[in-house]
DNA sequence: CCTAGAACG
DNA sequence: CGTTATAGG
């Protein structure tokens, strides 16, 4: 027996609804899946989205700001308990994290703030960051000591290396491929101990990609960003068999800017 | 030899000219041709829109707030003199007036503030339509000095009688159809003496109607209003010779949510 | 219901 | 370039 989990940056669950996504879904042999950027309240989706037959669901819309952010966990498992927010005063109510446990195994969904230089979403990232970071230690000491493993996967909104997008060059001096921001997600490698599951299936580079820009050709020439991560405990990490991104073939099959990322696991046993 | 001028509120110039305007726009006999809603600035519109072949446009975008508003007029001839607003410091640059002079004839646009009760836009309404009545008599005043005519047309957003909307009863308290919006319109034929020259030509009600909303099914429904007029000095009102209501016939052929509304004069020789 | 700008991405 | 909320109608 294998697990497979996907995570997907929907960009507006109801138009990406309109354009495959529940196709998607219906032909998906996931088990978990995480979404980000739902951008709606769960009875503002259909119900056959809301409620899809043979899952569970788990959606966090942003409280804060309508029609912004918002993540959501399904399973096909019922989980055993559902959370949203970190346990941050801030960031609790705008949709950016929820977390829901399986047997042995907690599944969180993220959506990392986007960030902008010289404006205050780029603070916003930070202070997230800041405050994220001591939640995955916790989170990962935690679960050690209950012998469960994590798995923290979403939009990270953050490159890690070079080889993580096309044109790194011109991106230095961009959100999402900041030094500190590389930095801040090598320390949630290192310091937290999480791996970067894609990454350690695919040492080489470059890629896979996970998002490319809606703005010029973006798409068409491959000039993407690996953003979308799946960050397991060790243990976790050493169960995993494969790993890829379904890159859409072209336009009509595409219902959002990022791809789905998955990772097949190991009889979690 | 006649004279035929139309005018039509195009509620978003870029959408209509997607929708069925430039399809109606050339094969129209009208000679001047009066818009209101243009909701664009002029280089925002495709160049064949901007300026058709065989035309000479004259476009009032409101510089106050993009995307509203907006008049336009469009005549066959080269007009002698343009001129955008009514000496007004508040209405100027909203997008609401503009006229040309042609040879013995003065043709305006007008796009009359919609209102609604108990909203500063009901008190911009009123204090336009003060001020607007007093430059009607002028306008008039020095058109007749002049041994001018004068034709005012657009969307006056006022339904003048029980007769101009299908749903008079219950549309007493709304915008539109107030005691004082309607008895201001009176005072624009009586007091200041120009001539609603559909209804001179078509004495008998219900309508034509010029707007049905697009909420609800007020098209199929024919709940509509008649809120668009061709107003005109008396000498002019004399010479008309027809007038109609361009009422699309379904979904397909609507390219707003206003008609358009056509006068036909004998020569103005 | 529809158009258009604006925020955000 | 695309999604959404909002103003205006």
């Amino acid at each position: 027996m294998s697990f497979t989990i996907t995570t997907a940056n929907v960009n507006g669950l109801r138009a990406a609804s309109g354009k495959g996504y529940v196709e998607w879904l219906t032909a998906t042999s996931a088990d978990v899946i995480c979404l980000q950027e739902v951008r709606a309240e769960p009875l503002q989706l259909a119900e056959h989205v809301r409620e899809p037959e043979g899952w569970h669901t788990l959606w966090a819309p942003s409280t804060a700001a309508k029609g912004r952010a918002g993540v959501a966990v399904l399973t096909r498992q019922e989980p055993l308990a559902r959370r949203v927010g970190f346990g941050s005063a801030e960031f609790d109510t705008t949709g950016r994290y929820a977390e829901v446990d399986l047997p042995g195994l907690t599944v969180a969904s993220l959506y990392l703030p986007s960030g902008e230089v010289d404006t205050p979403r780029q603070e916003e990232k930070e202070r997230f960051m800041a405050e994220f970071l001591e939640y995955l230690k916790s989170l990962r000491k935690r679960a050690e000591e209950a012998g469960r493993e994590v798995v923290v996967c979403g939009d990270w909104n953050i490159a890690h290396r070079e080889v993580d997008l096309k044109n790194w060059r011109t991106n230095q001096k961009n959100a999402g491929f900041l030094p500190e921001e590389r930095a801040w997600l090598g320390r949630v490698l290192d310091e937290a101990g999480y791996v970067d599951v894609v990454r350690r299936l695919h040492p080489e580079g470059p890629g896979p990609y996970s998002w490319w820009s809606y703005r010029g050709r973006a798409f068409d020439n491959d000039a993407g960003w690996r953003i979308d991560y799946i960050m397991t405990t060790p243990g976790l990490a050493a169960k995993s068999l494969a790993a890829h991104v379904e890159r859409a073939p072209s336009h009509p099959e595409r219902w959002s800017d990022h791809a789905p990322v998955t990772a097949v696991f190991d009889d979690l046993g």
